[in-house]
DNA sequence: TGTACATCAGTGAACGCGCGTTCACTGATGTAC
DNA sequence: TGTACATCAGTGAACGCGCGTTCACTGATGTAC
C-alpha cells in the first residue's frame, strides 16, 4: 500500500509480490486497450509485455474474463474514490464565475463535477470501460452496481440543500446525466477539430446544475 | 429504392442485386453487433448467416474494414436522416407540458430531441456505433465528419429565435451534450434496475434547453 | 545454522479453433450479332 | 430466335496467424524441525 512500515510477517510477502504482478498485468491490460479496443485485450500479448510467457499469467487470473472483470471493477472503485475526494475538498480555492468563494452554495457539487471530468480526461480507457459501449455478456458483477449505487448517493449528498423544493435525488440524476454528457463525448473525441471552448461549456453546465 | 417503376433498363438489375446483398450483410452484422459485440463482427460469421461461405462476402465488401467503415456511415446517415425529419414535423400535434400548442417556441427542438431519442432506442448498436467506444484505428471517414456536421447545423437551426441574446450555437453545444447525456447512458442500460421515470427525466431536459 | 519438504512462479510444448484473406474453379446470367 | 462470348456470383480448398487454455515440468522461495 506504502512504505516499508515493517519488514511485514513474511506470510504477506508473496501475496504482495502477486498483487504488484496483478496490478501490474491490468495496467498493461489498460494500455492495450487504449491502443487496439477491447477486443485486442489478449492474455499472451500481456504475458508477453511483461516479459514472461503466456501461460505464467494463468497464475494471476484464472481466465481472459476475470481478468476483464477485474479491470471493470477497478475502473469503478477508481471513479468512486475520485468524486468522493473531489467532493470533500470541494474545488480547492477556486471562485465560481461571481467571484463568490467557494465552500457556499453549490461547492461540493462543483467538486465533485471537476473531479469527475478531470478523472475521465485522466483515464479515458477506464471511463469508457464504464460508461462506453457496453461489453456483450458483461452483466455488471454485482460489485460494481454496488459502486454505482455509491457513486449515487455521494451526487445526491453533494445535491442536498441546492434547490428549494426539489428533491435532490432528481438535481442527482440531472447531474450525472449531464456531466456524462459532455465528458462522454469529450473523452470519445467528437470534440476534435470543433472550435469552441470546452471548458467553457462544462463551466456553464456545472452552475446550470446549482443554479 | 421503392417499387417496380419499370422492369428499369437491365444494367440496373444486377447493380440492384448487389445493393440489396450488402444491405442484408450490413443488416446481419448489426444484429451480431449487438449480440457480440463489435469483435465479433466477423466476416465468415456473416456470410454463413446469409447462407453462403465466407469468401463470397469479398464480392461486396473489399475487406471487414470496409464493411465496418460502411456500417458507420451508414449509422451516421441515419442518425442525420432521423434528426432533420424530426424537426421538420415537430412533435406531431403534441403539447408542450403548459399546453401550449406546438410549432410556436422551441417546436422544432422538442421534435429533433425526440427524434434523437427514438432513433438510439430504436437502433441502440448503429447509436453506439457512433457515440459509443471509439474503434480504435477508425479515425472516421471524411463522409462521417460531414455528415456530424450536417447534423450539427441541423441542430443549430433548430434552436435559432430560441434565446434572446444568446448565440443559437452555444444553444446548440448544450443540445448535444444534454441529450447525447440522458440517451446514452440509457441506450447503454445504466438505467436498467433504478426506479425513476426517464421519460419525465427526459422531457425536464429537453424544456431546458427551450426556456 | 543446516537439512528435508512443501509451496509457488514460470516455462515450453501442445490442443483445437475461428479468423481474414487468396486462389483457381464452376455455373449462371447478361450482351452482341 | 439462336448462338458465342464476357461478366459476374458463389464454392471449396488452402494459407498463416494469434487466440485461450491445459499440462507436465523445472527451479526458486519459504517453512518446520
Amino acid at each position: 500500500m506504502s512504505e516499508e512500515t515493517t519488514p511485514s510477517t513474511p506470510p504477506d510477502r508473496r501475496a504482495r509480490l502477486r498483487e504488484q504482478t496483478r496490478r501490474e498485468a491490468k495496467d498493461i491490460a489498460l494500455e492495450q486497450l487504449a491502443r487496439t479496443g477491447p477486443a485486442g485485450i489478449s492474455v499472451n500479448a500481456i504475458a508477453k509485455a511483461m516479459g514472461m510467457t503466456g501461460p505464467a499469467l494463468y497464475r494471476y487470473f484464472a481466465s481472459r474474463d476475470e481478468l476483464l472483470t477485474a479491470l471493470i471493477a477497478d475502473a469503478y472503485t477508481g471513479l468512486a474514490a475520485a468524486l468522493t475526494r473531489a467532493a470533500a475538498q470541494e474545488t480547492n480555492g477556486r471562485t465560481t464565475p461571481e467571484g463568490v468563494p467557494e465552500s457556499v452554495r453549490g461547492a461540493r457539487l462543483r467538486g465533485l463535477a471537476h473531479g469527475w471530468r478531470g478523472w475521465a480526461k485522466e483515464h479515458p480507457e477506464r471511463y469508457l470501460l464504464i460508461y462506453g459501449t457496453p461489453v456483450p455478456g458483461y452483466s455488471a458483477p454485482e460489485e460494481t452496481r454496488t459502486i454505482a449505487a455509491g457513486m449515487m448517493r455521494t451526487t445526491v449528498s453533494a445535491c442536498e440543500g441546492l434547490g428549494p423544493a426539489e428533491a435532490a435525488e432528481h438535481r442527482a440524476l440531472r447531474a450525472w446525466t449531464r456531466l456524462h454528457g459532455l465528458v462522454g463525448l469529450e473523452v470519445a473525441g467528437h470534440f476534435d477539430g470543433m472550435d469552441f471552448d470546452v471548458d467553457q461549456l462544462f463551466s456553464d453546465e456545472v452552475e446550470s446544475l446549482i443554479r
